[in-house]
RNA sequence: GGUUCCAUAGCUCAACUGGAUAGAGCAAUAGCCUUCUAAGCUAUAGGUUGAAGGUUCGAGUCCUUCUGGAAUCACCA
């Protein structure tokens, strides 16, 4: 990007020269030639024609032959139609590879002292039920955003917010106290967070009992939803619990700790952490406070019932409930005191929340509540929305157990993954341990990749019945790009060929080379518009197109054969070089890569 | 009903933010392992970018209308 820059300007100093015209800067278009065409950048005439009054074939051939000659790099020129694509020198690229080669941290700039602040939120379970498919994809991204941000010199601060406390988690209590007979984790042999899981759903199989049997004595859908005994005694369970009822609290830390030995294993293996986790049932008091404040400052509303709102309709949006008419506090309440605490404690100058599509109008309403409220620092809130994961037939719907369970798919991928493995020989020779590792790699590479390739912010389909592939643009594939680098590199050192001391100016290089060599400098910029748009899914790409390229080069060409010995050592260090950043885009991914598969 | 988002090959997704002939993978068909790892490579086939207008040198991308889908508008979270 850099260079394009430069070419920017010199294009500028052109027109000056031909034309006696300075150049709108924005109508002055230098992009990466495309592949199919020969050249290196391209320059967009169509614009320019205001200044030189002639034909765009003109146009190019005037400005391709003032550039060839003033500038060195350049060595020749062609021109389709508007188009004038500039080629560069063969030197030119061999001089980015060494640039590349010598820089330990090529592409990416770790954050220092004068970086900036970024949250990212992310995962914000319900201590209710165990994580599904939909949570993998936003622990995934927001894992993966995390790195990206963090490669584009920013100070990233993990965050994930618990929803411990409230309805839903009242629901899983009052079922486990009237059907669970003392069950526990250990007990039944079940993981903490699906026995929890099991009572949310039965509680939801009885209220359905109990609605159905009301409506049926003659009440509407909506009294019938209100005045169920098993909801009352739920909402009675939730007063209780913020007024520090012993038993109640009690059992809910009972509870929670279930789930979070749950779910501590789950993010174990789904290679994800964070730097700070904060929970509801610290926040919601603060978000109470705040929302007092706000009605004694006139900014709230206060209905007749007691509940209060905030007044939206001249944004037009709605009223939004804050606190409800008994006092207890909504999902609301305590996303209002938990980013005031996060302001408090980090200061920082963006706070991301990486949150489902379905929650805009919350995260919209959120950032209007806090600018009213009088914070300033609420325009940095960004929401990250990212889209459902739905199934062929349509959404996952825990309480109808209709879900894609992390675990199970996790431990499905394994499977398949020593499957494949084993029917293709890759596990000769390996020690149990080495076939744990690489298995473990290979069947979350698969995973990640599959969910992180996709835009974030699009719903995307996952069909349970066919498995997840392992080639073509996959994981495994990148991943098997890497192991077959690495044995070359083995060789390579073993045969005792080093990548060094090349003679560069005897080198004849293939444009096919110099392509591949194009891709891994464009590691660059890529790196920076995946921070700048927040998308995994611009490293995934990249990755591949990295990959595809350098199979061919693999293919068509002899690396440790090749006779000439200033080649061979230039094929091995831009082998290497594409390892490198294979590796490191991979980790941008949180997707670790094998040595041998 | 209001608001927001989405619609690209049979399926799953791209398209450098308005640029050149809309590209990949899967599935299908046909080739390539005595040679650096065949989880690979090559080729064939597959498209009126949901529809109709508009803006301009130029539209999958921007605007309008329509069709179809999703989300949300809860004293759920």
């Amino acid at each position: 990007m850099k260079y394009a820059l430069y070419l920017k300007e010199k294009v500028i100093e052109t027109i000056i020269n031909i034309y006696d015209t300075k150049p709108e800067l924005k109508l002055v278009q230098v992009q990466h030639t495309r592949k199919d065409f020969v050249g290196d950048y391209t320059l967009v005439t169509f614009p320019l024609l205001r200044y030189s009054k002639k034909s765009p074939e003109q146009t190019a051939e005037e400005l391709g032959k003032y550039l060839t000659e003033h500038i060195d790099e350049i060595t020749g020129f062609n021109v389709i139609k508007g188009f004038l694509n500039l080629e560069l020198s063969q030197d030119y690229w061999l001089n980015k590879l060494n640039e590349a080669w010598d820089d330990e941290y090529f592409g990416i700039r770790l954050p220092n002292k004068e970086s900036k602040t970024i949250l990212v939120e992310y995962s914000s379970p319900n201590t209710n039920k165990p994580l599904h498919l939909g949570h993998i994809r936003n622990n995934l991204i927001g894992y993966s955003i995390s790195k990206i941000l963090e490669a584009n010199n920013k100070n990233v601060i993990k965050t994930n917010i618990v929803n411990d406390r409230g309805i839903h988690i009242c629901k899983s209590m009052l079922a486990w106290q009237k059907w669970g007979n003392n069950e526990t984790p250990k007990s039944t042999g079940l993981k903490g967070d699906f026995l929890v899981g099991k009572y949310y759903i039965k509680f939801d199989q009885e209220y359905k009992k109990e609605i159905s049997k009301l409506i049926s004595q003659g009440k509407n859908k909506k009294e019938a939803e209100q005045d169920a005994p098993l909801i009352k005694e739920a909402r009675e369970m939730l007063k209780k619990w913020e007024e520090a009822d012993k038993k109640v609290i009690s059992l809910w830390q009972k509870m929670n700790n279930w789930v979070y030995e749950g779910f501590d294993i789950t993010y174990e293996k789904l290679g994800v952490d964070f730097d700070k986790i904060y929970y509801e049932s610290d926040t919601y008091k603060l978000g109470k406070s705040i929302i007092m404040d706000g009605l004694k400052n006139g900014k709230l509303i206060i209905k007749k019932d007691g509940s209060i709102w905030a007044d939206l309709t001249e944004k037009g949006l709605d009223e939004k409930i804050l606190l409800r008419s008994d006092g207890t506090s909504v999902y609301m309440t305590q996303d209002i005191g938990t980013a005031y605490i996060r302001y408090k404690d980090f200061k920082f100058d963006e706070h991301i929340y990486v949150v489902g599509n379905e929650q805009d109008y919350h995260f919209q309403v959120l950032k209007i509540i806090l600018q009213e409220l009088g914070y300033p620092w609420a325009r940095c809130i960004h929401h990250l929305s990212y889209g459902m994961v739905e199934l062929p037939e349509g959404k996952m719907k825990s309480r109808e157990g209709t879900v894609v369970d992390a675990d199970d798919l996790i431990e499905n991928m394994l499977t398949t993954a020593k499957n494949i493995s084993e029917e293709l020989g890759k596990l000769d020779g390996l020690s149990d341990k080495e076939i744990d590792k690489t298995i473990n790699i290979i069947a979350l590479g698969a995973l990640k990749y599959f969910l992180l390739k996709i835009d974030p912010k699009k719903n995307m389909v996952f069909n349970p019945k066919e498995s997840i592939d392992f080639s073509g643009n996959t994981g495994p594939f990148i991943q098997y790009t890497y192991a077959r680098i690495q044995s070359l590199a083995r060789k390579g050192k073993s045969k005792k060929i080093e990548a060094v001391n090349i003679n560069e100016k005897n080198l004849k290089l293939d444009l096919k080379e110099i392509q591949l060599l194009k891709t891994i400098y464009h590691f660059t910029n890529m790196v920076k518009e995946a921070g700048e748009t927040h998308n995994p899914a611009v490293v995934a790409n990249y990755v591949y197109e990295l990959v595809k390229e350098f199979n061919q080069f693999y293919h068509d060409f002899n690396i440790l054969k090749e006779e000439d010995m200033d080649l061979r050592k230039f094929r091995l260090k831009l082998s290497i070089m594409t390892g490198r950043v294979i590796k490191q885009a991979m980790a941008l991914l949180g997707i670790d890569v094998p040595e041998k598969m």
